[in-house]
RNA sequence: GGCCCUAUCGUCUAGAGGCCUAGGACGCCGCCCUCUCACGGCGGUAACGCGGGUUCGACUCCCGCUGGGGCUACCA
C-alpha cells in the first residue's frame, strides 16, 4: 500500500514554524517510502479560522520548498480538502454513529459542565461527562429537540478497562477508559470537532501514517474508539515532539519569534530555515555534513531517528547554518538576487520611498532614516527611550499593554494599529503625543522618523513584537504580579470602549 | 489536582549491555591566518539527573524518585 501523510494545520493565526515542522516530518517520511504528502485545512473552528491565515499558511510552507501532492490549492481526488467545506459528510458519519448508538445528544449547559468539572477537581476525580443525558428516554430527547433546545453530540466511552494506543515511535501507550472524557463529536453549531473530522477524513483521504504533536497523545484513545466503532482499519500513529522555547516550555511567540514570516523578514534562507528543522526532526549522522537540501533530508529520513524529547528551538544555530547558506550556497548573482528580493521588492520599496521623500533633503539622507526596516533587533537605549514625558513605569506599561492587544488584532493593518495605540494612551490616562515618543523609539530606533503605523504594518507583526518586547527588556521586563496588575487595565479599557 | 509523554555536554544529538578514558555539530574560550571584522584552519571547555535492582559487566534493561513537557473546552 502506498504510503500517505497528511499535515493538518488550523488557519487561526500567522503560520507556525511548528506547523512547518510537523509538515516536513510527513513530507520526508512519505517522499522516503515513495508515497504520497497531502495538505488539509482543519478549520472547523468557524470563530477563529480565516480565509487571511490559510493562504499565509500555505505561502509560508511553499516559501520553504515544500509541496504536496493534494490540497485545498491544487485539489485532488479526496476532496474538498478544507473541512468547513465538509460539513455534509461529518453529519452523515455523526448520523450513523447516532444510529448505532455509540454516540448521543447532549444538552446540557456550559455552567452545569463546569460546575461539574470543579466538583470532579476537587475530589481528585478525572474531568470527565458524568453521563446525564445519557439516562433520557427517547421521548424527552425528541421533546428537548423540538423545543429547539442546544445540543451537541457526544461520543460514548467505556468506563472500564484501558486503551493501548500503539504509537511506532514510542510503543504502546495504555491509557484507562475511565480517564477518557466523552467527547464532544459535533458542536451545536452543527460542525464536528478535530476529533471527528480528523478521524472521519483521515479515512477517507486513505491516510495511512499519522504523524502529529505530542499533544494529540491524551486524545488518541478517543480517535482509536472511532475506528473501532466506524470499523475502519487505523492509520499507524506517530507522536511528534513539540519544539521549545530555551525555558523548554512548548515554543510560544510570548517567549520568541515563532512565525516563518519573521525568520522571513529577518532575512533567513527558506532553504536554511527548513535544513534547521530537518536537523531538530531527525540527527544527522556522524561523517554527515548538517548542511542539507531537502531531497537529502528525504533520502537520509529515518522514523527511528526522530526525536522523542522535545528539542530547543536553538536560533544560534539557525544563524550558523544560515551564514552557510548565505556565503556557501549562493552565488554572487544569486546573492544579489535574494537580496534584492528581500529588501526591495517594489511594492515593499514603493511604500518605503512614499514614506521617505517627503522628509528628505538630500538622498544621503536617506541610509539614516529607513535603516530600521532592514534590521532586525534595534540597538536602543534606555536613555534614548527615557526622552519624552512618560516615566519608566507608564512606558513599561504601554509597552506590555500593545504586546497584548496587537497580538490580538486579527489584521495586521494601518487602521487597527492606530486604534490600539489610541486605547493604549488612554487606559493609560496620558496625551497620545506624549505615548506615541517611545514606540517610535522602540520601532524605529529614534523620537523623529517616519509615521509609526505605516512602519509597523511594514515591519510585520513579528519584527513589531520583537522590538517592542526589546525595549520593554531594556526598562525591565514586567513582572508577573506586574503584569496580572496590568491586565486590568487593558480590561478596563475594554469596558469603557 | 488527575492522566500521559519524556530525561547524554549550555543547545541539537550519536550511542540499540562490554567497541565509552562517552563521539559529532552549534555556542563559548584560546591559537593561527589577516589592514579591521567576518570567513577558514587548529586546539580547548563541557554531559550519561538521583536511588534501587537485573547482569560477570549498564549510558544502554526493569522499578521508584526527581526534573522537564503535554493534555485535562461545543480550540485545534
Amino acid at each position: 500500500m502506498k504510503v500517505r501523510t497528511r499535515v493538518a494545520p488550523s488557519p487561526t493565526g500567522d503560520p507556525h514554524v511548528g506547523t512547518a515542522y510537523v509538515a516536513l516530518i510527513n513530507y520526508c517520511f512519505a517522499k522516503h517510502h515513495g508515497g504520497e504528502f497531502l495538505l488539509r485545512i482543519e478549520d472547523t473552528d468557524q470563530v477563529r479560522s480565516t480565509r487571511e491565515s490559510e493562504s499565509a499558511i500555505l505561502d509560508s510552507l511553499h516559501w520553504l520548498g515544500l509541496s504536496w501532492d493534494e490540497g485545498p490549492d491544487i485539489g485532488g481526488p479526496h476532496g474538498p480538502y478544507r473541512q468547513s467545506e465538509r460539513s455534509e459528510i461529518y453529519r452523515r458519519y455523526v448520523q450513523q454513529l447516532l444510529d448505532d448508538g455509540h454516540a448521543f445528544k447532549c444538552f446540557c449547559t456550559p455552567a452545569r459542565l463546569e460546575e461539574m468539572r470543579v466538583a470532579q477537581r476537587a475530589s481528585g476525580q478525572a474531568s470527565r461527562y458524568d453521563g446525564l443525558c445519557l439516562t433520557y428516554a427517547p421521548d424527552e430527547i425528541a421533546r428537548r429537540e423540538a423545543a429547539g433546545e442546544p445540543f451537541v453530540v457526544r461520543m460514548k466511552v467505556p468506563d472500564d478497562g484501558v486503551c493501548a494506543v500503539q504509537d511506532e515511535r514510542r510503543g504502546t501507550i495504555e491509557i484507562e477508559w475511565k480517564s477518557v472524557d466523552m467527547q464532544v463529536l459535533m458542536k451545536s453549531d452543527g460542525l464536528p470537532t478535530y476529533h471527528l473530522a480528523n478521524v472521519v477524513d483521515d479515512h477517507l483521504m486513505e491516510i495511512t501514517h499519522v504523524m502529529r504533536g505530542e499533544e494529540w497523545v491524551s486524545s488518541a484513545p478517543k480517535h482509536v474508539l472511532l475506528y473501532r466503532y466506524f470499523g475502519w482499519e487505523m492509520p499507524k500513529l506517530i507522536h511528534l515532539p513539540l519544539l521549545r522555547n530555551p525555558d523548554k516550555s512548548k515554543l510560544s511567540k510570548r517567549k520568541n519569534p515563532t512565525g516563518i514570516l519573521f525568520y522571513q523578514a529577518m532575512g533567513y534562507l527558506p532553504g536554511a530555515l527548513l535544513n534547521f528543522l530537518g536537523l531538530l526532526a531527525n540527527s544527522v549522522g556522524e561523517g554527515h555534513d548538517e548542511m542539507m537540501s531537502l531531497a537529502q533530508m528525504v533520502e537520509r529520513f529515518a522514523l527511528e531517528h526522530i526525536p522523542l524529547g522535545g528539542p530547543v528551538f536553538d536560533v544560534a544555530k539557525l544563524d550558523w547554518l544560515n551564514g552557510r547558506y548565505l556565503r556557501e550556497g549562493l552565488d554572487r548573482e544569486a546573492f544579489i538576487a535574494n537580496v534584492q528580493a528581500w529588501a526591495f521588492a517594489p511594492e515593499r520599496l514603493a511604500r518605503i520611498a512614499e514614506l521617505a521623500q517627503p522628509r528628505i533633503e538630500r538622498m544621503s539622507d536617506l541610509g539614516s532614516l529607513v535603516a530600521f526596516f532592514f534590521a532586525g533587533r534595534l540597538p536602543i537605549t534606555a536613555e534614548l527611550l527615557r526622552g519624552g514625558k512618560l516615566d519608566d513605569l507608564a512606558m513599561r506599561q504601554a509597552f506590555q499593554l500593545a504586546l497584548w492587544e496587537l497580538d490580538a488584532l486579527r489584521e495586521w493593518k494601518v487602521a487597527g494599529i492606530e486604534i490600539v495605540l489610541k486605547q493604549i494612551a488612554d487606559a493609560l490616562g496620558k496625551k497620545f503625543r506624549d505615548v506615541a515618543r517611545p514606540f517610535y523609539v522602540a520601532i524605529t530606533g529614534s523620537p523623529t522618523s517616519v509615521p509609526l503605523y505605516d512602519s509597523m504594518e511594514l515591519l510585520g507583526r513579528d519584527v513589531v513584537r520583537e522590538r517592542l518586547r526589546g525595549a520593554l527588556d531594556v526598562l525591565g521586563a514586567p513582572s508577573k504580579r506586574e503584569q496580572d496588575e496590568w491586565k486590568a487595565l487593558g480590561a478596563q479599557r475594554a469596558e469603557a470602549s
